[in-house]
DNA sequence: AGCTCTTCCTGAAAGC
DNA sequence: TGCTTTCAGGAAGAGC
């Protein structure tokens, strides 16, 4: 599933063949995944592509519009989230087409961006430059530039439990659910910790781990459970530094402990028992008698 | 207010 | 063996 080193290995790909390109026609199959899927028809055609970042788990495509009256028009963000299944591929139009792709960009140079996206969890909107301070104003810091002293304030007063708040993409943009669990094991914090609980060294631990475990993912290209690809549809190597994510049963590669799944915050999570120590019992007015 | 739970969707895998 | 159920999960919205 594509969280922030998927959706930056995809980001790399498009930026090195796609900026310049022009958008000569949009074919759309089912469109209840996409905000305005009449604008998109009605707007793309004729824009320039002229730049493709980041933005957490958001590819963000910038476009200078063009056909008439061009001139007058503002820059435009297409901005795509992959959701759990989604894919972002540059293809020739004779090739072959996999099920569930739904968006067909034709480019300039003969070639065509597709979407697919099997669960249609993801979405597409397009938003104007008057409009994008706001979308962005609503997510969080990017993880890897976020500062020990941001990082603290933003986590070490919150009563929520550590892996529902590094899931929050309001507090930090791009972590998901194999980055926030491999994170937690790779600090030994357990994924139910309630924040604002936590040490000042603990949360600079994390605060390196997730930075570090980020790093690691983006340098192989992201993790392919099921579905991931970058933009030339090649799957990324990650899944195989996987310490604890989906690895439920067997054992801690740092004390040989079996791994556990627990719910935390609707999400399983993985964590080792002995590395990961769960949260204190909290003072109960019903204490447990013992024996 | 601030949190947790449910919902959307499809296909793979587990269960009976 | 084959059908049914469960599970995966990002994020919006409901509920507590």
């Amino acid at each position: 599933m594509p969280e922030l080193p998927e959706v930056e290995t995809v980001v790399r790909g498009l930026r090195a063949s796609l900026p310049g390109r022009i958008i000569l026609d949009v074919r759309l199959g089912k469109t209840d995944f996409i905000d305005d899927p009449v604008a998109l028809a009605e707007q793309l055609p004729g824009a320039r592509i002229a730049d493709i970042s980041r933005l957490g788990k958001f590819v963000c495509m910038e476009l200078v519009p063009g056909g008439p009256a061009a001139s007058s028009e503002a820059r435009l963000h297409l901005i795509v989230h992959l959701g759990m299944t989604g894919q972002l591929t540059t293809r020739h139009p004779a090739d072959p087409v996999a099920p569930h792709t739904h968006v067909f960009f034709a480019l300039d140079d003969g070639r065509e961006l597709r979407y697919t996206d099997i669960r249609r969890f993801g979405r597409i909107l397009l938003i104007p430059e008057s409009r994008i301070a706001v979308f962005r104003g609503r997510l969080g810091s990017e993880p890897l530039e976020t500062t020990l002293e941001e990082f603290r304030a933003r986590f070490g007063l919150r009563r929520a439990r550590i892996k529902a708040l590094l899931l929050d993409q309001g507090l930090l943009r791009g972590v998901g659910n194999i980055y926030a669990d491999e994170s937690l094991f790779r600090a030994r914090i357990h994924p139910a910790r309630i924040a604002a609980r936590l040490t000042q060294t603990q949360l600079a631990t994390l605060h390196r781990a997730v930075r570090e475990v980020l790093t690691a993912a983006i340098r192989l290209r992201g993790s392919s459970i099921s579905d991931y690809v970058d933009s030339d549809g090649n799957r990324g190597e990650f899944q195989r530094r996987h310490r604890v994510y989906r690895r439920e049963g067997k054992p801690c590669v740092r004390c040989g402990e079996k791994i556990r799944r627990v719910i935390v915050a609707g999400r399983s999570s993985y964590f080792c028992p002995r590395c990961q120590p769960p949260p204190r019992a909290q003072k109960s007015r019903h204490p447990v008698k013992r024996t």
